[in-house]
DNA sequence: CCCACTGATTTAAAAAGTCAAGCGGTGTAA
DNA sequence: TTACACCGCTTGACTTTTTAAATCAGTGGG
């Protein structure tokens, strides 16, 4: 029969019920968030620059993480009205997002003692 | 004018060359990766065993998963020969991966201060 | 005027993930 | 003996997500 979750009750993770952990990581490893988290940890962007800075997430894939990561007050938006009409948007972490500091930076610790060249590559792997 | 490039700073993404921070955070969004890596750090476990615990991924992409983090050598697998052809394979972190649990704490961390419930997106429970 | 840049949106197609079923095997209970 | 629940997967169809590419509206420089 079915060989997944036999199910006496819920899912496990369901029976979880709220569990920021599960939840957090829910979070971060929707494709591109640490990438866009790293990114602005250097510094507020706009979105080009923040694509080029990410490196291989297209347009609508960026505007769509954004527009969660904005939901989740992760990161905030702000639309510089500097030359009468060109609206530039700059996009920010919030104090929550720059907390995420950590995470890249165990993230980071981790992967210099650990994925020292010669793996094999995974996403967006261009002309490292 | 421009404020952007050529910074040579951490995310200098179009041209940056083997860069573990990118490498690593490629790895650890795939989806379920950090579900099984947690999962993991609990104790080694059956490919069930484990599915339950992860908690609604299924058969076809755990395998992928288990087989991805293998090569990375951030889990490996065994295969118990406890009676006589029954084959259990049990799935165990190495001392790689048992360094996860930085990345893992930092990410529980950071949900726990900032995911308290109320917020949208994800799956929608209750109760901790 | 022409082209490059800004921040997007739209499209169709490819990639990724999911679902349900099933396989060979074991062990347990009727 | 039959039956059925578990084990670790594999397969093929289906759905969802991500993608490249084109496009749009606006600005500024040459």
């Amino acid at each position: 029969m079915n060989t997944e979750l036999p199910s006496p009750g819920p899912s496990a993770a369901a029976e979880r019920g709220f569990c920021p952990v599960y939840r957090a990581i829910g979070v971060l490893q929707e494709k591109w968030v640490l990438h866009i988290v790293r990114s602005l940890l250097d510094g507020e962007k706009g979105f080009n620059e923040l694509a080029r800075a990410v490196g291989g997430c297209n347009s609508a894939t960026l505007t769509q993480r954004l527009e969660h990561l904005e939901t989740l007050s992760v990161i905030s938006k702000r639309t510089e009205d500097t030359h009468g009409k060109l609206a530039r948007s700059v996009y920010t972490l919030t104090p929550a997002g720059r907390e995420l500091q950590s995470v890249i930076t165990a993230i980071d610790t981790w992967g210099r003692a650990h994925l020292r060249e010669g793996q094999v590559s995974v996403v967006g792997a261009q002309g490292c």
